[in-house]
DNA sequence: ATCATTGTTCAAAACGCTTTGAATCAGTGT
DNA sequence: ACACTGATTCAAAGCGTTTTGAACAATGAT
């Protein structure tokens, strides 16, 4: 295997140079530069990546916690992300290392990694409203980035989609096809962008001057069988004037609501409409609708690059306020919405005083 | 941080004597190891991986390849195992990372990941029976172990279970339970562990004397309804007298075909005695099974340790014929066998001439 | 001719560990 | 007293990078 000091014999140059002439520095002339490229293709030079992490006192290593179920299955984003994730680090020299973890201390698994390895950092995923984990590390001065984000102005870099603006661009699409009676099948709602999309939901609703009962939000994990066991008492009337529009939280909750309604002999967009949050998930690609869904869409393979670059970056030293990505997702108008039927342009009933509108 | 010259300094010994006082080196005095001992732990020392990996030339990284599914699905063993593995290895100081890989070709994914960073090794697992990696492996002079093993004598380190003896074991105990007509439903043949056992099930027949008509021996994925799909029409005596016992490779496969059973009004044990080999995969044991299921037992996760130890003391040059490790399933009669059932003690008519046997 | 300036390169130190070969020290037998 | 052991310890070299501080050469200005 061709070292540095191979290379600068081959070329009657220095180690030093050769090192800075591969890193790209710019002192060193554009001739050697290419010389010293040559050479090491040549030469079939890799840079020893544990010297490398030697002298630049990095040990090229991030972590990541799974968080497993009972029945030993994780998140169905899992494969999505560590792909993508791997990818993206792997082009910046970095490992990414698992630990699995079923405990219930959300800290605990950071702790014994920290112990027992010295990590450059960490990629946390699935913040939770109430998320102990920035604070336990930035109390230990370790470098992380956040898939998503667990409060609306984190201190820390993340990589999310701007929540509040889901439930309020969906609001308002289904206000302007005069929909007055919506419904929310959200997500589990100890995770943290479930809590912001429930508060923009009843915001935007309020803001429209919408009453909202409160039995017209639900919530529950993205599977089929949650949105179609949220969305049928809805539709048969058990919980008041049925809604004209549903909103999920992902597309195969939407599957669920779509075949309540169709249990129901309810046509979408006819009678109902039904749209959803698109994480544009491979798996849930499969999922063939009819009509095709409206949805807001924000592909989280989009999001494994930004992840790696800013962690690296923070690591690197960077402040975390320049390491703040929120991407907004965008609209796509498919067939299973349409205008609100006739006769249904009536809103809720008002069950309590109209909610006084949050500030900004 | 501490390092080992802080430690010394302190002590007034050299780096060098408190570097093999804590790697536990004969030529140090036990007092000074224990003072050693002592100091390090009240320095907090940690000892320097990128230093330690730098001097001693290796990486301590292994990698292992994850086939994905076209729908981002794994392996339901694969949590377990990453689990089991990550805590093995790190035990002896080394990295777990993955490479997801969803392509044809089973060894392009290990030449990208040779390429790209220097590894100490890899850990292959799902063997299927011409496994091209020990070849490509071998010739690029990288160390591996194998979860399970590509044909009958490898000579590479290896853990995995003595599949011909799952086979023949059960069939000698349905045969002294008085079953003459036996059914195999077994893994997907690609795998090397199902051509084994499905070889070891006919041998083990013939050498009984017992008729096996091709029939009866099917093959598909560790799910409830290939067990249930694939039982069915023997046990509604679609392809012949049905048989009065069937093995499976899979305890959802059992739980299928005993579904099967139960669907065609057969009464297991008393008129079908099902067994299975189990893998003791936490999610299968939610699987109730009643009567509960005679297994050949072997659980996976007792493989992670072993395979951690074996890779790397292949790593660091012991011979592969000393890292071979195969373990003999345990039979756990529970009530899913019985006798045979009255009347039923004929076998399969021979449908060609007996099969010869193959020595040995 | 001299002096600063800029651009390019180098030798050497550092990173923290392992390992080699030599040195020290106690104890033993002569 | 002597050399000879065996048990401990040490100083130093090395692993392959990055980085520092200095050196060198070419350029331009004085």
């Amino acid at each position: 295997m061709a070292t540095l000091k191979d290379i600068g014999a081959e070329l009657g140059l220095s180690a030093a140079t050769v090192s800075r002439a591969l890193n790209g520095f710019p002192e060193v002339s554009a001739r050697t530069r290419d010389r010293v490229r040559e050479a090491a293709e040549r030469l079939g030079y890799r840079p020893n990546r544990s010297a490398q992490r030697l002298a630049t006192g990095r040990s090229g290593v991030v972590g990541m916690i799974v968080k497993l179920r009972a029945d030993m299955s994780a998140d169905q984003t899992f494969f999505e992300v560590l792909a993508g994730l791997t990818a993206a680090l792997a082009a910046r020299d970095t490992d990414l290392v698992l630990a699995v973890d079923q405990g219930d201390d959300p800290v605990a698994p950071y702790a014994r990694m920290l112990e027992r390895d010295l990590l450059d950092g960490f990629v946390l995923n699935a913040p939770t409203a109430d998320d102990p984990r920035p604070a336990f590390l930035r109390a230990h001065g370790v470098p992380f980035v956040m898939h998503g984000q667990h409060c609306a102005r984190p201190d820390y870099p993340f990589f999310g989609i701007d929540n509040p603006a889901v439930s309020r661009d969906s609001v308002e699409f289904l206000v302007a096809l005069g929909h007055r009676r919506m419904a929310l099948i959200n997500g589990e709602t100890r995770f943290a962008f479930a809590a912001e999309r429930a508060g923009a939901f009843r915001d935007a609703m309020a803001a429209e001057g919408l009453a909202l009962p409160e039995g017209f939000v639900a919530s529950g994990p993205p599977t089929e069988s949650a949105g179609y066991t949220a969305a049928l008492p809805w539709l048969a009337g058990r919980c008041g004037p049925r809604p004209t529009a549903i909103l999920c939280a992902s597309t195969p909750q939407a599957a669920g609501a779509m075949r309540a309604a169709r249990d129901l002999g309810l046509k979408v967009p006819r009678d109902l409409s039904v749209m959803a949050h698109d994480d544009a998930l491979p798996h849930t690609d499969a999922l063939r609708f009819d009509p095709p869904l409206t949805v807001t869409r924000a592909p989280m393979r989009d999001a494994c690059a930004p992840l790696a670059q800013q962690l690296i970056d923070h690591i690197d030293g960077a402040p975390a306020a320049r390491l703040q990505t929120v991407i907004r997702a965008g609209l796509t108008v498919r067939g299973s919405t349409g205008p609100v039927p006739q006769g249904e342009e009536t809103p809720w009933p008002r069950t309590t005083p109209p909610v006084t509108q949050a500030p900004g």
